[in-house]
DNA sequence: CTCAAATCAATTGTGCACAATCAAACATTA
DNA sequence: TAATGTTTGATTGTGCACAATTGATTTGAG
């Protein structure tokens, strides 16, 4: 389905093609849906899988790390958690020297997720058809309009 | 909260700050925010200013091709499309030849939006911080990736 | 012409994502 | 220490995002 355009052209600027954000939105889901097959075999979601990465890296995090990290809220990582401790992939208790905080801490079935995980980053490299050092610049380039924007 | 490195040092593949995605996944939030101000004057969420994106360029096309053009399926498209006909910018009917279409339709309150829109563009470049030598270059290696990825 | 296959939108169910609000716990300072 | 303000997580409500299924419609092979 494909109409004339419209008897006013539009403003080149308000046009799909050359929106900036437009390309980061759908590569982003795109990737998502590219790992979605691989983290189905673990039973994660993708920013499950995230809150693991950092777990296997810290072992233990308050809500508040995770968060900041993934630049994430606790409406968003609540539920989540209450997700994976329901799974024994992770326990969730108040930091004593601070009722406020709750730590999140890596238990053994989360650990275990490690090991199926480690082949992951490559494939996905592969599928993307990236080498290192493009991955590396356009990670750089990434950070740096991140950190402009946060 | 920032806890001792685990015994056992993880994969450098398997640490967030190595994740090819993960800087996609934060910059196309951290993007969406951004525009969120400009688009919250509009009454509009970031996914019906594409879906507007297009019909100021189109003025009518199926939800097949909105689809399409979005990467976006009917389950995220009809209840979002409903709601935007309820506010009257779009209409949606049956295609008389043929009856599986939703054609998608600009009404004047949908169109009157456009003009609003046109300094929005702009505005977050700036706030990008980026020139339009580099958004080109950026959205070019995107746009290929893109490519590679669907 | 017939009916099996393909197309398209809608629906259902799950899981983010985030704004706004709240309440508890902690920190500060007068 | 009493009053005030800040930090932290949880809750609520809205709106995507997508897999899976359904059902109506159209197409096309024989």
């Amino acid at each position: 389905m494909q109409a004339p355009p419209p008897p006013t052209a539009p403003d080149p600027m308000l046009k799909l093609e050359n929106q900036l954000c437009f390309p980061f939105y759908a590569v982003s889901r795109q990737l998502t849906k590219t790992y979605q097959p691989y983290l189905q075999e673990l039973g994660l979601t993708y920013p499950q899988y995230l809150v693991l990465l950092l777990l296997w890296e810290h072992e233990q995090l308050t809500v508040k790390a995770l968060g900041d990290r993934l630049l994430l809220d606790s409406g968003t990582l609540t539920p989540l958690l209450k997700r994976m401790e329901q799974r024994q992939l992770l326990s969730r208790r108040r930091a004593p020297h601070d009722e406020r905080s709750v730590i999140i801490g890596l238990l053994p079935a989360g650990r275990a997720l490690e090991a199926q995980a480690r082949s992951i980053p490559g494939q996905l490299l592969a599928k993307a058809g990236l080498a290192l050092d493009e991955l590396a610049a356009l990670r750089s380039q990434l950070t740096q309009l991140l950190a402009r924007l946060t």
